[in-house]
DNA sequence: CTGTTGATTAGAAGTTCATCGAAACAGCCG
DNA sequence: CGGCTGTTTCGATGAACTTCTAATCAACAG
């Protein structure tokens, strides 16, 4: 509800009637997308959800059961159901109890998209530069 | 010093000699890679510092000044100057005076490696899933 | 030199959030 | 029932975050 939801598409000018900066290629991200991402990013912002979603992709048939993740850790099991309680929230593994133990594996979607908006092919952060 | 730094080749067995997981396929994340990469997820893990560098990217050339990106926020100078100083810290964008204006740009390798991380083609996210 | 504009730094307030463990609980199996 | 695996709840500690105001630095115009 304020000039964040316009899109700028001309260039600032100044006093003097010179440009400062050159005008937009593309369509920046709105403050509602940054918002929806943001959380995504945050989830893996942190060295031991990092390697939990390493451990679990890296495991043959890309699923793994908690003993194995608690074992790499110096963490408590709690701690570790706490990261992977995160890591499920933002949509980026999910889970499944089969008799004693409990699988995860990761969510290829989610993290394609979020591996998308920031590489060289990014429609909003590689531009034409 | 610990447990975190053996890699762990083959699968959990528990007591009664069942494997209840895969072996691993691929070498996961070590805990300094991890440690690493981290801050770099969390520098753009904000919605502000999302938007900053989608609207430096979006613009013809690739670089955009700080008048710009001011003008796009609700928030004060030294604001978007703090959120550019992180970005700038994590490698993430560069930035020089040219006369009156500071401008900025993204600097495309610590994003694609980023990107990549996380990946499909992701050699420690991907596994053989 | 002086004043103005652009941008950063310093400092601080305030809130929020995060990490982690101890203890208790829930689902499965023999 | 008893033993095992994993999760939840709760809490305490502490750190980190965003954001502001005020002051400072840099470049330019007159």
């Amino acid at each position: 509800m304020s000039k964040q939801e316009l899109p700028i598409i001309d260039a600032a000018v100044d006093v003097s009637g010179a440009a400062c900066c050159a005008p937009l290629a593309c369509e920046p991200l709105s403050e509602s997308e940054a918002a929806e991402l943001a959380p995504l990013f945050k989830a893996i912002a942190d060295p031991v959800r990092l390697r939990l979603l390493s451990l679990i992709a890296c495991h043959e048939g890309g699923e793994t059961c908690v003993c194995d993740l608690t074992a790499a850790f110096d963490l408590t099991p709690p701690t570790i159901s706490h990261h992977l309680k995160v890591l499920k929230q933002a949509g980026l593994i999910d889970s499944e109890r089969r008799g004693t133990w409990v699988y995860y594996w990761i969510n290829p979607a989610v993290l394609a998209r979020m591996s998308a908006l920031i590489g060289p092919a990014s429609p909003v952060l590689a531009g034409t530069a």
